[in-house]
DNA sequence: CAAATAGTTGAAGATATACTCAATTAATTG
DNA sequence: CAATTAATTGAGTATATCTTCAACTATTTG
């Protein structure tokens, strides 16, 4: 910590031209009120709701789920993804966990939809994300 | 394949309350033409940007750098994330890589900040992401 | 009610990821 | 130009994540 202070102290002198204490001191609590506001639960649950959509897997069954806009029975899915019917139903109990998928059962079979929640963050993903 | 055309026969003959071979032949013709747009370079690269983003240092780097608003020293970054000076340096670079973050040299200071895919990004998890 | 089927669950091995340490590069300064 | 400093890189290890196998539950059907 104190080397770290002192790593910005020359850095402030470096961008002030001269540096005080109370110059190091401000930008120390600049810093630290950003740094309070993010620490939330909320941004953990925006870390969980990544964390599930980073997987080929995963990605790509969210992916289908917003492009087909209707819901999919679980044995349509198979052909899918490049996993077995075990992953595959791991995969989905992640998404669903994420908020991002939602599941229906009906009789024996079970159907799952894209979540508005995923649609959104789909859609902002594939406009601002250009292949290079 | 041949197990799952089957099940997926039995599925349509439950959903339809019969089923011929033309109705499993155009089911599975709409499903692969949902999956052939769904491999593409633009999906990987959306993909390497999520994983980028998934994990906790560097979502938090993220967050902060577009709460700031303004380009910030790495020494800068030093206390915000619980991570080596190394490990700061691998997570900056990760997120250089996928396109998250920019970065300006001057002199042996080295600046980074947010890119507007970052700002995309946060933002609509910010807003489509609810906290449990 | 036994057999078959759809889907899920938990455990275990294989793989990928993140972090640290040590060494290195590049810039600055006495 | 040697010493100091900011930041990066690569290697190694610890940890987390994915996938599969086998066993299981729940539903339907003869």
């Amino acid at each position: 910590m104190a080397q770290a202070t002192e790593r910005l102290r020359r850095y402030l002198d470096d961008e002030l031209g001269e540096c005080g204490n109370e110059d190091v001191e401000r930008r120390l609590d600049e810093l630290g009120t950003l740094e309070a506001g993010l620490g939330t639960a909320q941004a953990e649950a925006e870390l969980d709701v990544l964390s599930a959509l980073a997987n080929e897997t995963r990605y790509t069954l969210v992916r289908f789920f917003v492009a087909a806009g209707e819901q999919l029975c679980v044995c349509e899915l198979n052909a899918v993804v490049d996993v077995s019917e075990s992953g595959l139903s791991h995969a989905l109990s992640k998404l669903v966990d994420a908020g991002l998928v939602e599941g229906d059962k009906d009789g024996r079979w079970k159907r799952y939809r894209a979540t508005n929640r995923a649609v959104a963050l789909v859609t902002v993903l594939e406009g601002s994300v250009i292949d290079r």
